[in-house]
RNA sequence: GGCCCCAUCGUCUAGUCUGGUUAGGACGUCAGGUUCUCAUCCUGAAAACCGGGGUUCGAAUCCCCGUGGGGUCACCA
C-alpha cells in the first residue's frame, strides 16, 4: 500500500482525495482545531487532492460573522491554505461549484433530503417537549438504563405528519436496527451495537438541520472522501454512517485523531483562561474588593455573579484587563493566543504535527526527525503514523522549538519577524526602536527571548527612564566598592574612554572595552560589571557592545555620571 | 452507569503490524565545562515497557483477563 493507508476502500484510492475542516464560528480557532485543519490540509496535499473549508453555523444563537472571520484569519496565519471555501486571505473560492460554504446558506439542500427521508418513512416528526424528554431521561436513569429514544411501535405516521403542519416539532431519523461499522484509518474498524443507536434529531424546531444532518449532506455534496476530526466525534460516526446509507450516499473514510489535553490531563478549553484569572483574583483580596466596588452597576453585578459561581465565565474583554492588572499569564488555548505570545506560525505547525503524528525517520546524526516544515509534512503525512493516544500539550517543548527557530534566523530575518509581531501586539516597542537599533539588538534578543512576547524583557534597561534606574545595593557593594582597584575607581576612566570614542557602534564598544582592559592589565569583569550597574542598576545585562550602542553615547555617559554621583 | 477508544521515561514519542535492541530520540530536570554578567553553547547523568495469566526457546511486541485514563450519552457542534 503505497499511500500508507491501513484500510481504504478501492473507491477512494482511485478518486481524488477531498478533505474538509468544518469549524463552528463560536470563537477563535482552538489549537486542537488547528491541528485537525493541519492534518486535513497535509493529507489533501499528499494525495494531490482538495482541502475544503466549511463554516458550520447552524446554531443561530452561538455563531457569529466575526468569529468566522477570525477563524479564517487564524488559518491563514498558520499558512493552512484551503482550496474550496470562503474567499479570504487569497484562499478559497468555489471552482467546483459545491458552495456556498456557510451551512446557514445551504438550507435548500437540507430541505431536499429531509423530504426524501420523510417520503421513505426514514424520518418522522416528533413532538416531545424538553420537559417530557427530561422526564424520560430521568426515569431511564432511575432504572439504571441509558436513555435511547426510539419511535414507538404504535406511532401513527399519517396523523403525525398532519399534526406537524400546525404544531412545532423536530424531525427524527429512524435508525435502522442493525450494527454499524465505522471504517477508521487510524483506529481500524469500530463496531457499534444496534441497541445503542437512537432516533436522533436531524431537524430542529427552528427548521435548521442539526450538526449530524448538515455534516452528512454537505460532505456528500462536496465530495468529501476523508473525514478527519477529533476523537470526541467517534461516537457520532455511527449516526453519520447510518444516515449516509439511508440517503444513498458514499461513506467516506474516517480518521479520528487523538485529543489534546492540558499537562494536568484536563481538557484544553477556553475555560482555562477564566480559571487562571479566578484563581488569581481569589488570591488577591485587594483587587477583588476593587473590582467588586468599581464600574457600572451591571459590571459589578456580573463580577459578583462570576465570583460566586464557577460555571459562569467572564467575557474576554473583561477578563483580559483583569489578567493584565494581576499580571497573570493566561494559558494559550486559541491560535490567536499563541500568535500574541509571539510563537512563529511555522513552529506552531511543526509542533502541532508532532502531537499525534511523527515521521518515524532519523536525521543524519541518528536522532529522531522532529524539526520539519510544511513541505515535508505535505509530502510525508499518512494516517498509519498517527498515534491513537491522547497527548498532553507540552508548552516547554513548543517554546524550545520556537527558541531554536528564532536563534537560527539571521538578524535581518529576525527583525522582520519581530517588527511584524510588534506592529500587531506591541506598537509602543515598534515606536521606541528604529530598525537599525533593532538590528543591533537582534542577536542579544534572539538568545534571550523564546517567544517574541519576551523580547522586551532583556531590553528593560533601554526602556527605563535614565533618571529612574534603581541601584541594587548588593551589586553596588560588590562591583563598585570592593576590589583593588574598585569599580568606583575604574568607572570614571572607562567613562572618559567612551567619551573619546568617535564610533559608538556595538563592535567598537566591545573592542574599546577589551583593549582598555588589556592596556590596564585588568580583567574584563573589572570594567564590565560597574558599567552594567550604571546602565541597568544591576549586574545583569545583554552584552555591553549592543546594550551601550542601543542606548547611545549620551545616555550611556549620563547614566555613568549618575551612578558616580550616587556613589559620592 | 451504558457504549466506544486508549495504555513505553515527568511530557511528546521511536520500537509493536513482520517476537530476539545495553528499549532510542526530543523537551524538561540534575551535574560539570566555556564565557565580562545574564543568556547562549558544549559534555555527561538520572529517568519508562500498568498488573496478572497464556502462546513461545524467547514477549514492550501476539492472545485473554484485570486495572487505570479518556471520550460520549442535547432541538451544541
Amino acid at each position: 500500500d503505497t499511500h500508507g493507508m491501513g484500510t481504504v476502500s478501492a473507491m477512494s484510492e482511485s478518486n481524488p482525495v477531498i478533505t474538509r475542516f468544518a469549524p463552528s464560528p463560536t470563537g477563535h480557532l482552538h489549537i486542537g482545531g488547528a491541528r485537525t485543519a493541519l492534518f486535513c490540509a497535509a493529507f489533501a496535499r499528499r494525495r494531490a487532492g482538495r482541502f475544503v473549508l466549511r463554516i458550520e453555523d447552524t446554531d443561530q444563537k452561538r455563531s457569529s460573522e466575526a468569529a468566522a472571520a477570525g477563524i479564517l484569519d487564524d488559518l491563514a496565519w498558520l499558512g493552512l491554505a484551503w482550496d474550496d471555501g470562503p474567499s479570504a486571505h487569497g484562499f478559497g473560492g468555489d471552482d467546483r461549484g459545491v458552495g456556498p460554504f456557510y451551512q446557514s446558506k445551504r438550507r435548500a439542500h437540507y430541505d431536499r433530503f429531509f423530504d426524501q427521508l420523510i417520503a421513505a418513512d426514514l424520518a418522522y416528526p416528533a413532538f416531545d417537549t424538553a420537559d417530557e424528554l427530561a422526564a424520560m431521561r430521568k426515569s431511564a436513569e432511575a432504572e439504571k438504563k441509558t436513555f435511547i429514544y426510539r419511535r414507538s411501535p404504535d406511532y401513527d405516521r399519517e396523523s403525525a405528519i398532519k399534526r406537524a403542519e400546525s404544531e412545532p416539532h423536530v424531525l427524527r431519523f429512524r435508525t435502522p436496527d442493525e450494527d454499524v461499522t465505522v471504517v477508521d484509518a487510524v483506529l481500524g474498524d469500530v463496531v457499534f451495537p444496534a441497541d445503542q443507536l437512537d432516533d436522533f434529531v436531524i431537524r430542529k424546531q427552528d427548521g435548521f438541520p442539526t450538526y449530524h444532518f448538515a455534516v452528512v449532506v454537505d460532505d456528500e455534496l462536496m465530495g468529501v472522501t476523508h473525514v478527519i476530526r477529533g476523537q470526541e466525534h467517534l461516537n457520532n460516526a455511527p449516526r453519520h454512517v447510518a444516515l449516509m446509507k439511508a440517503l444513498g450516499f458514499n461513506v467516506p473514510v474516517f480518521a479520528h485523531i487523538p485529543l489534546i489535553f492540558n499537562p494536568d490531563g484536563s481538557k484544553m478549553s477556553k475555560r482555562d483562561k477564566d480559571k487562571a484569572v479566578r484563581a488569581a483574583v481569589k488570591q488577591n483580596v485587594g483587587v477583588r474588593e476593587a473590582l467588586a466596588n468599581a464600574g457600572a452597576d451591571d459590571d459589578r453585578a456580573r463580577f459578583a455573579r462570576w465570583l460566586k459561581d464557577k460555571t459562569v465565565q467572564l467575557p474576554q474583554d473583561t477578563l483580559l484587563p483583569i489578567a493584565d492588572q494581576l499580571g497573570v499569564a493566561l494559558p494559550e488555548i486559541d491560535v490567536e493566543d499563541f500568535r500574541k505570545a509571539g510563537y512563529l506560525p511555522e513552529v506552531v505547525v511543526n509542533y502541532l504535527a508532532l502531537l499525534g503524528w511523527n515521521p518515524g525517520e532519523k536525521t543524519d546524526d541518528g536522532k529522531d526527525l522532529e524539526r520539519f516544515d510544511r513541505d515535508y509534512l505535505d509530502s510525508h503525512f499518512s494516517f498509519d503514523r498517527v498515534g491513537k493516544t491522547a497527548s498532553k500539550f507540552d508548552r516547554d517543548k513548543l517554546r524550545a522549538f520556537n527558541f531554536d527557530t528564532i536563534q537560527a534566523m539571521d538578524p535581518a530575518e529576525f527583525v522582520l519577524e519581530w517588527r511584524g509581531w510588534a506592529e500587531r501586539y506591541d506598537p509602543t516597542l515598534l515606536a521606541a526602536l528604529d530598525e537599525p537599533t533593532m538590528l543591533t539588538l537582534a542577536p542579544a534578543v534572539q538568545q534571550r527571548a523564546a517567544v517574541l512576547g519576551e523580547s522586551r524583557l532583556p531590553l528593560a534597561f533601554l526602556f527605563a527612564d535614565d533618571a529612574a534606574i534603581e541601584y541594587d545595593d548588593k551589586a553596588v557593594a560588590k562591583h563598585l566598592r570592593k576590589g583593588e582597584p574598585s569599580g568606583a575607581e575604574v568607572l570614571p576612566r572607562i567613562r572618559d574612554e567612551f567619551e573619546s570614542m568617535a564610533d559608538f557602534s556595538a563592535d567598537a564598544i566591545e573592542i574599546g572595552i577589551k583593549s582598555w582592559c588589556e592596556a590596564n592589565s585588568l580583567g574584563m569583569g573589572k570594567a564590565a560589571q560597574p558599567i552594567r550597574v550604571a546602565i541597568t542598576g544591576s549586574a545583569v545585562s545583554p552584552p555591553l557592545g549592543v546594550s551601550l550602542a542601543a542606548l547611545g553615547k549620551d545616555r550611556t555617559l549620563w547614566r555613568i555620571d549618575r551612578l558616580l554621583a550616587h556613589l559620592a
